[in-house]
DNA sequence: GGAAATAGAACCATTTTGGTCCTCTATTCA
DNA sequence: TGAATAGAGGACCAAAATGGTTCTATTTCC
């Protein structure tokens, strides 16, 4: 339930990337001072933002990274997806079961899913230029309501308790 | 952004608790049967989530566990918290930003805290009552509208591009 | 008192992650 | 043409997290 310190930082140097200007590109160097971090690290994660077609590189004299679209079109779902693979929580998808050892006999599977697409959705709600907001929305619009009594029983109940 | 298999298998004792009836005890051993799992690993996770106060536990002679509140009273994100500790995404929560070697510099924390309360409150909207379902609601109450386009500008826009 | 059950902690093997470094290719410009 | 600059890709290793097991205490019922 937590990610990787890559990912993290992923979303610091995407977050930097929208601040600055649109189509501007950027050294691996510069990013890196600009972000306190090492260039040996913000290279592998520009590399691998760029893999995932978040950013696009240029090489040679006067090269760098910059963004490949504009910064409301790119989530933080995405960035985690670039750095850390599909978003899922549960080792245990649908299609590839392997390295779940109760496979079969689980019983849960088909509601892993939704609770899935839940925070994936709600990671795909907020796009970079969220992020780049100085002090930013509450997202209310992006969570749901907080009803912590009784969900409205929209689903059908055999024993209703 | 992946969880533990302590708490994905946390997750699926207790749906297996909840489907059960509701003051009932089990033992250890029987549960492990039934979720086809070791007896050692299940009782390390029962023990977690008994220290979390969301199994009551009763020694001795005819033991076992049973689950402490209504199978509606308890969330995911209750289960998560008892096996892997608070959810929080990042490593630089506003409290002790140790592990972060920005953290002085680093623009996005507050952003941060409310990236992590999206996906908090989305995973306590699903209760073990939910798990428990067969094949469960589609948890459209529970995940905000998929609207991938445009956000509705609630937020206080100067630059609005 | 003995059997049955959990509590708690120690323990180690394996995997994952963090982080660095080296070589190769592409681009610009003198 | 060739030197300088910038990224691509992958090998590499140390450190940390995780998974899983086992042992000893403690509580409870008969
Ligand atoms: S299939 Fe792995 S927990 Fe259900
Ligand atoms: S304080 Fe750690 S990424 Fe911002």
């Amino acid at each position: 339930m937590r990610l990787t310190r890559q990912a993290d930082y992923g979303i610091v140097v995407m977050t930097h990337f929208a601040r600055l200007g649109e189509g501007e590109t950027h050294t691996t160097r510069d990013i890196a001072a600009e972000v306190h971090l090492s260039v040996p690290m913000i290279s592998k994660i520009l590399k691998a933002l760029a893999r995932g077609d978040l950013l696009v590189s240029q090489r040679g004299v006067n090269g760098g990274y910059s963004l490949s679209r504009a910064a409301d079109e790119i989530s933080v779902a995405d960035v985690i997806t670039a750095l850390e693979g599909p978003i899922g929580m549960t080792a245990c998808t649908d299609e590839h079961s392997d390295g779940c050892d109760i496979d079969d006999v689980c019983a849960v599977r088909g509601n892993w899913q939704l609770v899935n697409q839940v925070v994936r959705r709600a990671l795909e709600n907020i796009t970079l230029e969220h992020m780049a907001e100085p002090m930013p929305c509450t997202f209310d619009e992006l969570m749901p309501p907080p009803r912590k009594e009784r969900l409205p029983q929209a689903h059908n109940h055999e024993r209703d308790s």
